[in-house]
RNA sequence: GGCGCUAUCGUCUAGGGGUUAGGACGGAAGAUUCUCAAUCUUCAAACCCGGGUUCGAUUCCCGGUAGCGCUACCA
């Protein structure tokens, strides 16, 4: 009777997220996360992070502290952690299992031997010639010499079929014939990745396999490896790929910093909105809600809802590929946030819409804790109560954290930039309205109490005794104090602004018009 | 090349033998408003192709096509 995965605790799934730290945290890695992670809460199971560090060429520590700090920003936690290239001894003893079964051989031949020299060279690669047919004793004596092997898993020959049942694609069938003999050991004695996966997975009592579905045809690999080494394989669920818009698989190379996480949060995305756009691709709740917590997420994730086709990340193409800066691991930490203000219309549409909507359903103080950092990075004396008075007034004006910035500069700077005196002419009128507005508006604000209602009154009133439409008084005034026509409301605006700063700025622009 | 997976509006998706094929984003138009935004209303927009099965297929089956994945002593 082989020994059961479930043995510990029968009925709470065990998951785990088990990257290869040779890169940033990529949106698919992360994705994959959170499936895994939405998986474990949602039944009360245990999330385990595991790092497959089993590359020791490829692998960096900055890469590793990257995608910490990607989960850190997400909010995404785990329950226990692994890291595979402490666990060698591990990887070994299963593979020395399977050996003394006769279920995997040892390969002599040189590593990078090219296809046309292996057998079965008209068809696909299945085992190097002479190899596998090796006499234990020859094999032995070899080993024993200090010849170099890599071992290999005897995938059997007897035309039978490998079969497991996933979650997400059902039924998965693959005749043997068509495996080759993959490698469990290199010849330096390091574990492969699907020995290194499928023993920690087998120790560590994994009960539900969930990663991408580029691992699908890996999966009757694993089987093998599971059966052989006495184990029952876990559940599998396969999740659909994220690609780009031009179907390729979302790589760093080709599409640049739009797949990796950071880009995200120096951008100015709220994690929560981020998780919710995640999940969005590959999965539905199917009832039409789009906008969710991170606790109705969980209360809502079933495999059931996973689909099986690639979902595209409907971000925009840079249009010089070459110029794009990829930002390194090591690079992320304190410069990471300059090379990122990338331009709002390079992301996914939705994912801008999701964040507004999580941005507008966030309240003042919450929205103002979050967006005092990036103000104060660039204006320092800018006070958490003056920020708390401005957030309201751009809660629904922005998409991203980042867009306070544009928003609500005029609220930070002493002096105005420069703006086109043009602009202070108002709509069916010229430039002498413009002056005689500024003119008015000066003198009624002098003498008012700011705050909405009065301010609202005086304006009004004034715009009446001109014989100008309201629009018409309120215009040049918020491009005097704005320094554009586009806008916050006037009244909140000036209320917040002050009358020192608002006659002043008044002042300006009438001397911009003369 | 071999093997595998997939295919509903531009994108994310719901649905499923008989429906006006639903929702959302984005787009367009309008309402509202001191501008912008938000909000509301309306509109345009899809079942890859060909064979079956069936009274009837977008839905089930087969084939094709296309896309993607795997095919390493990478993960």
């Amino acid at each position: 009777m082989p020994e059961t995965l479930h043995a510990a605790s029968p009925g709470k799934p065990r998951v785990r997220f088990a990257p290869s730290p040779t890169g940033f945290l990529h949106v698919g890695s992360a994705r994959t996360f959170i499936f895994n992670w939405l998986y474990a809460r949602r039944n009360h199971g245990t999330m385990i992070l595991r790092l497959d560090d089993t590359d020791v060429e490829r692998n960096t520590d900055a890469s590793v502290n990257s995608i910490f700090d990607g989960l850190k920003w997400l909010g995404l936690n785990w329950d226990e952690e692994y890291k595979q290239s402490e666990r060698g001894d591990l990887h070994r003893k299963m593979a020395e299992t399977i050996f003394q079964k006769g279920l995997a051989y040892r390969d002599f031949t040189p590593a990078h031997t090219s296809d046309s020299e292996r057998s079965g060279a008209q068809g696909t690669w299945l085992f190097n010639l002479g190899m596998r047919e090796l006499s234990r004793a020859e094999s032995d004596r070899r080993a024993a010499a200090g010849e170099p092997f890599a071992l290999r898993f005897r995938v059997p020959r007897d035309g039978g079929v490998v079969h497991f049942t996933d979650a997400v694609y059902g039924e998965q069938t693959k005749a043997a014939a068509d495996i080759e003999d993959f490698a469990l050991l290199r010849s330096d004695g390091m574990p492969t990745y699907h020995l290194a996966s499928c023993a920690d997975d087998a120790d560590l009592r994994i009960s539900h396999i969930i990663r991408g579905q580029d691992h699908l045809s890996n999966t009757y690999k694993h089987i093998l490896i599971f059966e052989a080494a006495g184990f029952t394989p876990p559940q599998f669920a396969h999740l659909p790929l994220l690609v780009a818009p031009d179907g390729t698989k979302l790589s760093k190379r080709r599409h640049g910093p739009v797949v990796s996480v950071t880009t995200y949060r120096d951008a100015g995305f709220l994690p929560e909105a981020f998780i919710n756009f995640l999940c969005l691709l590959g999965w539905s709740p199917k009832n039409d809600r789009e906008q969710m917590t991170r606790q109705e997420l969980i209360d809502a994730f079933s495999l059931e809802g996973i689909n099986r086709a690639n979902a595209v990340v409907n971000f925009k193409e840079s249009a010089e590929p070459s110029n794009v800066v990829i930002p390194t691991p090591s690079e992320e930490g304190e410069k990471g946030r300059n090379l990122l203000s990338a331009p709002e219309d390079t992301f996914d549409p939705k994912a801008l819409w999701l964040n507004a909507e999580h941005i507008r359903g966030l309240t003042i103080d919450d929205l103002t804790r979050r967006l005092l950092p990036i103000v104060q990075e660039k204006y320092p004396r800018v006070t958490s109560e003056k920020m708390l008075r401005i957030t309201p007034l751009i809660r629904e004006r922005i998409k991203l954290l980042r867009d306070v910035l544009t928003a609500a500069d005029f609220f930070f700077v002493d002096q105005l930039p420069p703006y086109d005196p043009a602009e202070l002419i108002p709509q069916k009128g010229d430039a002498a309205v413009a002056a005689k507005v500024l003119q008015r508006a000066k003198e009624v604000l002098a003498n008012v109490e700011f705050k909405h209602d009065p301010l609202d009154q005086a304006l009004r009133a004034a715009a009446q005794e001109l014989g100008i439409k309201a629009g018409q008084m309120f215009q040049p005034i918020r491009v005097a104090v704005c320094g554009r026509k586009n806008a916050p409301p006037l009244f909140e605006t000036l209320e917040v602004l002050g009358k020192e700063s608002t006659l002043a700025r008044i002042d300006r622009a009438m001397k911009k018009l003369s």
